[in-house]
DNA sequence: TGAACTGTAACTACTCTGATTACAGACTAA
DNA sequence: TTAGTCTGTAATCAGAGTAGTTACAGTTCA
């Protein structure tokens, strides 16, 4: 589990947050347990939503994390954003002394084509709310006959 | 520069042979010193780009590489796919014995969701030609008086 | 044959990520 | 007030990916 899956865990976490809306402060501990990680993990990325003001905390006896909207009003997008990685893709600048003057120009141009392309990608996650991922995940459980859908 | 920035040297280095394409072979050398690597990692990525039959390479004296196709018939998403990095984000699956439905049935929903957001990328790559980036280029270099527009 | 190439293995250095431990500080309830 | 339950955060370790480099066998051409 070296590469990148940061993402996943945050949505997962606010996914927990969602599903316990209603049900007060969920610890870092029970989150982790669910997420399969160490609460340290949990609470490193908690951090960052708080800092985007998607959750909010509680410290001492029966704290924890809860969602600042409802799940209905938070897209990926905006997790995605929280997470603060920077560019998807690294595209390193070359120094003015530079062989030629083309290899110095090309890069700044595939910079901004490739961010044209992130954005798109973003575009997409701002389509799509926690909301939508649990009601997937609902849909899932029901089909798997675990969940019964009220009639 | 440890973060990935292959992708944009695939690139640069599918620019130069754009650029290169009517002057025969290009060696990983001359690629090298515009793109500011060793020829080693050109090597490794050309390698890859003639697995997908957008490069092909000659070995021996006054070999080296060019590009199959015309480079308004090359996309990026071509290049992309051709770096063969798997999923843009990783979603570690939870085993079986995990302590709760939600957990297991949540990651698949959340990679479906990321693949939709990746492949919105990957369209966005389809509609950018090699020659649409040669093109950008020249404008630069028009527009710092490098490069004068023919009247 | 010698020079100019590629392909590839092997190794090092660096960075990112996640896992873990540890501990100070905040808060609640008895 | 005190014990217990939380968070926030620093510090450290291990594993994986990437780039950089050296080295060398194989290919091709003059």
């Amino acid at each position: 589990m070296a590469s990148n899956s940061r993402l996943a865990i945050a949505i997962h976490t606010a996914g927990m947050l969602a599903v316990m809306k209603d049900c007060g402060h969920l610890s870092s501990d029970k989150i982790a347990e669910s997420v399969s990680t160490n609460s340290v993990v949990i609470r490193r990325i908690i951090g960052l939503l708080v800092k985007h003001n998607l959750v909010e905390v509680q410290m001492g006896t029966g704290g924890g994390s809860r969602l600042t909207r409802a799940p209905n009003e938070i897209t990926l997008a905006e997790i995605y954003l929280a997470l603060e990685e920077g560019a998807l893709f690294q595209v390193p600048m070359l120094e003015e002394a530079h062989c030629c003057n083309l290899g110095i120009t090309v890069r700044p141009v595939i910079a901004e084509v490739l961010q044209e392309a992130e954005s798109e990608m973003i575009k997409k996650l701002q389509k799509i709310t926690l909301a939508d991922v649990m009601q997937k995940v609902k849909n899932r459980l029901i089909e798997s006959g675990v969940f019964k859908e009220k009639t």
